[in-house]
RNA sequence: GCCCCCGUAGCUCAGGGGAUAGAGCGCUACCCUCCGGAGGUAGAAGCGCAGGUUCGAAUCCUGCCGGGGGCACCA
């Protein structure tokens, strides 16, 4: 398309400067909605509306610009007809090329959707990062599906990805927490400022399995500290490994301090100029890079704050080697954004390049219509294992995946345990499901399912629905990688493919009934139907849910 | 008071400036012996309000209304 533009202006037929890309889309009404209104024009298989946009800088009109872009279109073998409609340029591709899809799918395989968008990127990817002091709400849960599929996109476009855990070990929530389980182990009641629940009981008591003289020894609150964190650390590590989400690297907060990487960083912002002293504290400039206001580094006790942790971090993963890092945080964090950002800058880094940072709205879950609320005195904490209790992982990972981060989702546990078609997640697995039992009925009777076809014979409408869908996946992908929205593949996947394939295989039966011989359609359909299957479980696989041959 | 996110069908949510705004559930009416009928078709039903930018706005800008979150020498 965009050669067509080029070739026209090289002509002399249009006079712009050549777009630095042309976008070509599938049209947003399918063409075979419209019934009794007018205007029933069919809109072709892809549309662009790129004549309309040309038309004011080369001082014609969108229709003259569309019908020197026409002319030159026509001439391509791939397109079976180009029509002018009101500026748009519509597309209507040859049967023969549509076909081609599927051996194009079939061919790649696994590698389907893949693309190289992100290439030479080293990306850290931080996610979850959630407090030793308790098992991982459902918070951070909505971070453990989204990073995690987030990750698996920013890899498929060809992205080198570090999946990493910040794991706050150091600072005063983490006395509390040693307080409250020593206090749980002496038969006190939790602090005033501590952690309740029963879970502060198990690690307590876990700790004296572990070190039964705990209560003896000089520091006794340090032992709790130190294993208490250790045994919490492990458990968040099972529970996200039992989701399905593993991480490269689980950074230890403590470590930085330890390793004066907290003083080196501070020094770093002294030599640029970017820190001063005030009222005993040392404070570094973020206003100076938009942020609210300056930022206290070390506090005029001589203990760092937590920033200072977040600098040396930072400076960390640069001197690692990574270009771009990304920090999936939860909408209580928004307020940290201004002065990430100024910390990246201060660094003499650019904001949103080298460092991103993603804010991730809250997560309610529903039962019976009723939202089920949260307290940390309480205890009543709603945690990751609560979520797969009650749904699965699969469910669990899809409904907090499937949606934009921009908005709160309320997550129905009634619903997404049901396995009924009510059940997006079902919906889907049921269509790659089906796909896979087709291919393996083939099979049983005895038809092998070929890894080419005569696919100029898929010409009926279902299969140049499903065909054009299955085409679109590798530009899903891209975008959904490029703005880091995972929830794109699931839409795609639900709206798109599952859809598509379900009424193809309303419509076109593949596998003979009785005696009935095999039909010549047999085996391109079924070429389609390994081409489907191919494509859900590529998506499916991205999103970190399973794609099962039966149900 | 300031900052961030959201307000789209009865409900849960999609919708990167383009043509008639899409799904699922729910509702109405039909259809279906290729797989474990967890399916398909058709219909009713919607962009919070008011301005602005644009040939064109659910989408960008401003203001208001409504909901959520945040504004520490806490972590």
């Amino acid at each position: 398309m965009r050669a067509a533009v080029a070739a026209a202006v090289h002509a002399g037929e249009l006079s712009v400067a050549v777009p630095e890309s042309v976008v070509v889309e599938r049209p947003k009404a399918p063409p075979h909605k419209d019934k009794s209104k007018p205007a029933p024009q069919a809109r072709g298989d892809y549309a662009t509306s790129i004549a309309l946009r040309l038309a004011k800088p080369a001082g014609k009109s969108p229709v003259e610009v569309a019908e020197i872009l026409a002319a030159r279109l026509r001439s391509l073998p791939d397109l079976s007809e180009v029509e002018v409609a009101n500026g748009f340029l519509n597309l209507f591709l040859a049967e023969a090329a549509l076909g081609r899809v599927a051996l194009d799918v079939v061919a790649a395989g696994r590698s389907y959707g893949t693309n190289d968008a992100a290439a030479g990127q080293t990306v850290n990817l931080e996610f979850v990062s959630a407090n030793p002091t308790g098992p991982i709400h459902i918070g951070g849960v909505r971070w453990a599906a989204v990073g995690d599929a987030l990750a698996r996109l920013l890899e498929a476009s060809g992205a080198k990805v570090t999946r990493e855990y910040y794991f706050n070990d150091h600072g005063a929530q983490i006395d509390r927490f040693a307080r409250s389980l020593l206090a749980a182990a002496t038969g006190q009641p939790a602090p005033e400022d501590g952690y309740g629940g029963a879970y502060i009981g198990e690690i307590a008591q876990a700790v004296l399995a572990e070190v039964p003289d705990a209560l003896e020894q000089d520091d006794p609150q340090e032992v709790f500290r130190r294993v208490g964190v250790q045994r919490m650390f492990q458990e968040i590590r099972a529970s996200l490994h039992d989701f399905g989400v593993d991480f490269d690297v689980y950074f230890h907060e403590n470590t930085l301090h330890e390793s004066g990487a907290v003083q080196r960083a501070v020094d770093r912002l002294k030599a640029a100029g970017q820190m001063y002293d005030k009222d005993g504290a040392l404070w570094l400039r973020t206003t100076e890079f938009g942020d609210d206001k300056d930022r206290v580094v070390i506090k005029s006790d001589g203990e760092p704050a937590y920033i200072s942790g977040d600098l040396a971090y930072y400076l960390d993963k640069r001197e690692r080697g990574f270009d771009r890092c990304i920090i999936m945080l939860g909408a209580d964090h928004s307020g940290y954004v201004g002065r990430l950002m100024a910390m990246c800058a201060a660094f003499g880094d650019t904001p949103h390049v080298n460092l991103e940072v993603l804010i991730g709205q809250l997560v309610n879950l529903l039962r019976d219509g009723e939202p089920l609320r949260m307290s940390k005195r309480a205890g009543t904490v709603v945690t990751l294992e609560d979520l797969v209790d009650a749904v699965g992982v699969d469910a669990g990972r899809y409904a907090l995946v499937r949606s934009s981060t921009d908005s709160q989702i309320d997550i129905d546990l009634d619903l997404w345990s049901r396995r009924t078609s009510d059940n997006p997640v079902f919906y889907v697995q049921y269509a790659a499901t089906r796909a896979a039992s087709v291919l393996r009925h083939a099979k049983d009777l005895g038809i092998d399912v070929p890894d080419t076809a005569d696919v100029s014979l898929l010409t009926h409408p279902r299969e140049s629905e499903l065909l054009l869908a299955l085409a679109e996946f590798p530009r899903v992908v891209a975008t959904a990688a490029e703005l880091r929205e995972p929830h794109r593949v699931a839409r795609y996947l639900e709206e798109k493919v599952a859809k598509a394939a379900q009424r193809f295989w309303d419509d076109c039966h593949v596998l003979p009934k009785g005696d009935e011989p095999v039909s010549e359609l047999a085996v391109p359909r079924l070429l389609l139907w390994r081409a489907t299957r191919t494509v859900l479980e590529n998506g499916l696989v991205l999103l970190g849910v399973s794609a099962p041959e039966r149900m």
